[in-house]
RNA sequence: CGCAGGGUAGAGCAGUUGGCAGCUCGUCGGGCUCAUAACCCGGAGGUCGAAGGUUCGAGUCCUUCCCCUGCUACCA
């Protein structure tokens, strides 16, 4: 069996502040990772902001920055809220890096090598007023169809019809709005038709050994079937890859195809051993999230890239792709700044194992889900809360008030436990399937039927009627709480601290079940506060809108508001709160 | 006939190879009092988008239709 997993999420473009959706990929590789290092598996866990490409050059353009001053500036508010969210990456790097272009390199000569490069001379918009070629997207003109006048090149967004750049009226320069002209311009094509026999035997003994999703083994199908093209892969811009190749020198690579690459480089840039995961199939089981638009990328394109190189790369094992994160009526936007971004999250001071819980919780997995504030309160009240930190907190201070805080002694329940165990079997199962959904409810459900033991058993009567059943019972719970901690801190860290109130040291998935190694304990705390209607109907109201329209509210209002007792600042540093850093509890 | 996903209780959803239609919230009634107004039990509430077909039997398979939501590849 392989021991190694090599665990990745998405690359997030850097321009922009991530919101829950962006989150979601991010989280959810976490979870894993976590899970994969208390399993005993030998984990890496690699991420980090994408940073090449028109969208990072254009932006620089208008900020009136260099493209490195606008990445370096984002990719720390990156960095931050991700470590806000307690997301335990053993390298999150950026792809703007020396490893990178090296890598990169490399990949495309040993692809020309083997003559997967293609050479066209095609002809595209240029504004000769900045001296650039300008992407379809960014021109603009009037639409041929419908008439309206802010059509964009690649399709208008009034009628929805698809163009061409050139089949607008009027075309225009998005960016400095002179009126572009038609230029020849070289660039290379990757052969993606002549890799396909390669690519679909992969896919085929793949897609079942690593279990990929129906969703994906569709998209990935009807992308071939439709016909693979080859794609270009260079662009004219100076923010990027340099194209190492005569005639092409003055290019750079195209962002999506040295993107992925942004995996390894950030691996190599964190360890000079970056091969014995990457070049290392044998031993090696790559698992990479990613949302559902990304699919075709990373089980057509990028591994086309590797397996054309005629290297022996890791190729991906399993990909768990997750559907859109929708925000109360309609769609989280990052262009329109529209839904809760990190940022906000963090200002709410609600603690981030609660947004883990919800957004885990409710991980679009099948269809697309709807994050709205009310269900937000609604899951974590009764859920989080109600179920799980009511069974860990009856179940502790019971034994606290009654028992003095030392865990009775007696026997077990036996046929309780083939139950825990038979769940926890399935819990462990979803968990290495990467079904996080499923594994998290199923530990809810573990919860709930401690909580349905605990009632059924009425240890506050048997205690004086019935000390012996009593005993047993608490003991049983006990280290049914112990279990719940290690089941459910890969998704809520804080749940480590069960582990500190039951004084056992640091635990693994191996003392799963076990019924030995709690004495005594400490007097527990409360996990999670409740989320009151007050406050949920204040952030409904503050998140409302866009980021401008916002922006513009809270010039009118004070800077800090009143929620309940607690105090919120609307700007500057979040208010800390009770959660637990990794490394701790030990 | 562009592609994909979806229409199941008031709301949000699950239903694997066809075998008594379920879960969470809400609602109504009861119980418990260890616990964060938490917990437990029970009730009410659905002709499973429409029509037709296959079958002993269809939410599930087939056909047609209606209605939503995305995507449609030089934008991450």
């Amino acid at each position: 069996m392989k021991k190694k997993r090599l665990v990745t999420s998405a690359l997030p473009y850097v321009n922009n502040i991530p919101h829950l959706g962006n989150l979601l990929q991010v989280l959810s590789a976490d979870v894993f990772a976590r899970y994969c290092r208390l399993n005993g598996y030998e984990t890496l866990y690699i991420c980090g902001t994408d940073e090449y490409g028109t969208a990072t050059e254009t932006r620089a353009l208008e900020e009136r920055v260099t493209p490195k001053e606008l990445c370096d500036r984002y990719h720390r508010i990156h960095a931050d809220i991700y470590d806000w969210f307690n997301i335990q990456f053993d390298n999150f790097g950026r792809t703007s890096t020396e490893k990178q272009t090296e890598i990169t390199q490399g990949l495309f000569l040993k692809l020309e090598e083997a003559g997967y490069i293609n050479e066209k001379t095609i002809e595209q918009l240029y504004s000769e007023k900045s001296s650039m070629f300008l992407a379809d997207r960014y021109v603009r003109g009037t639409c041929p169809v419908c008439g309206y006048e802010e059509a964009r090149g690649d399709q208008c967004e009034n009628c929805g019809k698809l163009l061409d750049p050139t089949d607008l009226i009027d075309p225009r320069s998005g960016i400095d709005g002179s009126v572009p002209v038609l230029k020849k311009t070289k660039h290379l094509y990757i052969d993606l038709p002549g890799i396909l026999p390669k690519l679909e035997q992969w896919i085929g003994e793949a897609s079942v050994r690593g279990f990929w999703a129906r969703n994906a083994v569709q998209m990935t199908r009807s992308w071939i079937r439709d016909g693979l093209k080859e794609r270009c892969i260079t662009r004219d811009l100076s923010w990027g890859i340099p194209v190492p190749k005569d005639g092409f020198r003055n290019k750079v690579f195209y962002v999506w195809f040295d993107a992925p690459i942004g995996y390894i480089s950030i691996t190599a840039n964190y360890t000079d051993e970056w091969e014995d995961w990457w070049k290392n199939p044998e031993e090696v089981e790559l698992f990479q999230f990613i949302g559902k638009d990304n699919i075709p990328f990373h089980t057509v394109v990028f591994p086309s890239t590797l397996l054309g190189s005629g290297e022996n790369w890791t190729m991906l094992h399993h990909m768990s792709s997750s559907e859109y994160l929708n925000y109360e009526s309609g769609k989280f936007s990052k262009s329109k700044g529209i839904g809760v971004f990190g940022s906000d999250a963090k200002e709410t001071g609600i603690p981030a194992d609660v947004w883990r819980f919800y957004i885990l919780y409710n991980r679009p997995e099948k269809s697309d889900g709807i994050f709205t504030w009310k269900d937000f309160q609604e899951k974590v009240n009764s859920e989080l809360i109600g179920n799980l930190g009511n069974l860990v907190n009856r179940t502790l201070s019971f034994v606290h008030r009654f028992y003095d805080g030392k865990i009775p002694e007696g026997g077990s329940d036996s046929a309780f436990w083939e139950k825990v165990k038979e769940m926890e079997g399935e819990i462990t199962k979803h968990f290495d399937r990467a079904e996080l959904r499923d594994a998290f409810r199923k530990i809810f459900a573990l919860a709930d039927m401690g909580n349905k033991f605990f009632q059924a058993g009425e240890p506050w009567k048997t205690r004086t009627s019935e000390p012996e059943a009593a005993a047993r019972l608490l003991r049983d719970l006990t280290y049914l709480v112990r279990d719940l901690g290690i089941l459910l801190s890969p998704f809520i860290p804080a749940a480590e601290v069960i582990g500190k109130w039951l004084r056992t040291g640091k635990l693994s998935w191996e003392d799963l079940g076990s019924l030995t190694g709690i004495a005594d304990i400490e007097k527990p705390e409360i996990l999670f506060k409740r989320l009151e209607d007050k406050e949920i109907k204040t952030f409904k109201e503050r998140f409302a809108g866009s980021q401008k329209e916002r922006e513009a509210k809270e010039q009118v209002e004070n800077h800090i508001l009143k929620v309940g007792n607690t105090e919120i600042h609307v700007s500057g540093e979040p208010v800390r709160t009770n959660k637990v850093r990794d490394g701790e509890v030990s």
